[in-house]
DNA sequence: GTTGACTCTCCGGCAGGGGGAGGGTCGATA
DNA sequence: TATCGACCCTCCCCCTGCCGGAGAGTCAAC
């Protein structure tokens, strides 16, 4: 016989305050067992505790309200286990970026940086296989690693060197608005057939600031900073994606404090 | 000289989308170092790339915006390390519960449990010396450990013993909504003097219904969660705290898996 | 029948912005 | 100098996941 109680009692014994329940009740995450036509009095059964307690727990981890009705909803005990275990996952993730990101603003307020010098430079039209996409800025990085190796593979499998260094293309929009166009590409000399999402491309000229950041590009954004500070001051800044010329990678070295890239902002010049 | 730049331009200059700049100039966040009178259209100088780029990062950190005010209006450089240092300690103190609360629940997951046996118990009034307070979910812990420290502290001290378990009593406001009264007791067979928050206590009676918890309270709310089922399905609930008996705590050993804790619940007895 | 403790719905608000409507402006070109 | 497209402005509503309170209806014990 299931026992039959008030949402006062059941906040007490879920521990979720009786708002909460409301609010649930009313977003169908945890239906009262029975309603009073009547009245509208909400009544719980005990054997809705358990499910009180996992939506409780999952809440406490951060897992969207529409996630956890899903996972409830998923009647496949293995289902539900592997959805749990991809936010699970996902948390990690998350909690190694945010450690890091804490080690190095720690970084950053021991030791203050010199300014960087800023060179100038004309780059031609250069022939290239490239790999275009649009990307959500949290997947970035992944999608960067994937494509340049990729490329590179593509590029090996055909007995062909780079004409130059390796480079990427990000639509300012990324970085403001989290989402938007990105492009990286190896230069080549002659005419490599192209696979699957490999195409071939023309990287138009440009004429750009460059500033050299050394080190992670999670901490990309300080180079970024600076570089903007003296385009803001010293140039006329043009349309165009951001440039990134990668003269030391992650195909080069484990150790990303040990990676080169070249940051170049599109700007415009008149005389030399 | 400063360049002056529209509010388009400086979102491309510092990654904060126009949305984001206006938003902080309507918070007081970020001022823009210029509006005109006539238009209203805001004007940044480049400046202040790198106030919006602290921004940035300490958003991306999640510290709340009032916060960051706060860091910025700080003059002195001290202070401000001070006040970032403090936010990424709550920050790693926020990972690692994350972190352990990640572990437990995989834990869950892997293996489930086996329903456990319920007692009655009928409690005496005790006298204790005891330590109660107002406090928040999330200091409870902290409050726990040096309220039981200190009472074990002033036992020792006076030469005296305990008459029984370490008990706890918690109104489930606590648990609800983060916050209620809670009180940590040692019986004493004898008038202990008292000393600071430290007072003298009849722990009232009760009837209680009792599941033994293994391990660490972290993992409290399931055991309560089979014990509210099994008080909703089979007693009759009345008013009055959670209790909990710290067989084996951290006095005893270091490591949480190993301890006790019995965990009560007020109910009704007509008959034995 | 009267309390007092519950319960209901509805409204408003919090952070930290995003989306979009509707309308004014800027500046480079023709 | 007119025009056009790219900017910019304000205002309002929307999102998530609840919390607080007002005003009114209900339940159960005495």
């Amino acid at each position: 016989m299931r026992a039959r109680v008030t949402i006062g009692d059941f906040s007490r014994a879920s521990h979720l305050s009786v708002k909460t329940l409301r609010h649930y009740h009313e977003v169908g995450l945890l239906e009262p067992s029975e309603v009073d036509p009547g009245n509208g009095y909400r009544y719980y059964a005990d054997d809705q505790i358990p499910v009180a307690q996992v939506i409780r727990r999952l809440r406490g981890l951060q897992m969207p309200v529409a996630e956890v009705k899903s996972v409830l909803a998923a009647p496949d005990p293995e289902v539900r286990n592997r959805l749990i275990v991809a936010h699970l996952d996902r948390l990690e993730a998350d909690l190694a970026r945010t450690r890091a990101a804490v080690a190095e603003l720690r970084e950053l307020l021991e030791r203050p940086q010199a300014p960087r010098a800023v060179e100038h430079r004309t780059v031609p039209a250069t022939a290239a296989i490239a790999i275009q996409g649009m990307i959500d800025r949290e997947d970035l990085l992944a999608w960067w690693q994937g494509a340049l190796g990729e490329l590179h593979a593509i590029l090996g499998a055909q007995g062909l060197q780079p004409a130059g260094p390796t480079g990427g293309m990000y639509a300012s929009e990324i970085f403001q608005h989290g989402r938007g166009d990105a492009t990286v590409f190896i230069p080549t000399d002659r005419a490599a057939r192209v696979v699957g999402r490999v195409e071939r491309l023309v990287v138009p000229p440009a004429e750009l600031a460059i500033m050299l950041h050394r080190g992670s590009l999670a901490n990309g954004d300080l180079t970024y900073g600076e570089l903007g500070t003296h385009v803001m001051r010293h140039e006329i800044s043009v349309e165009g994606p951001l440039r990134e010329y990668y003269l030391v990678g992650f195909l080069e070295t484990d150790d990303p404090d040990q990676w080169e890239t070249e940051i170049g902002w599109p700007i415009f010049r008149s005389d030399s």
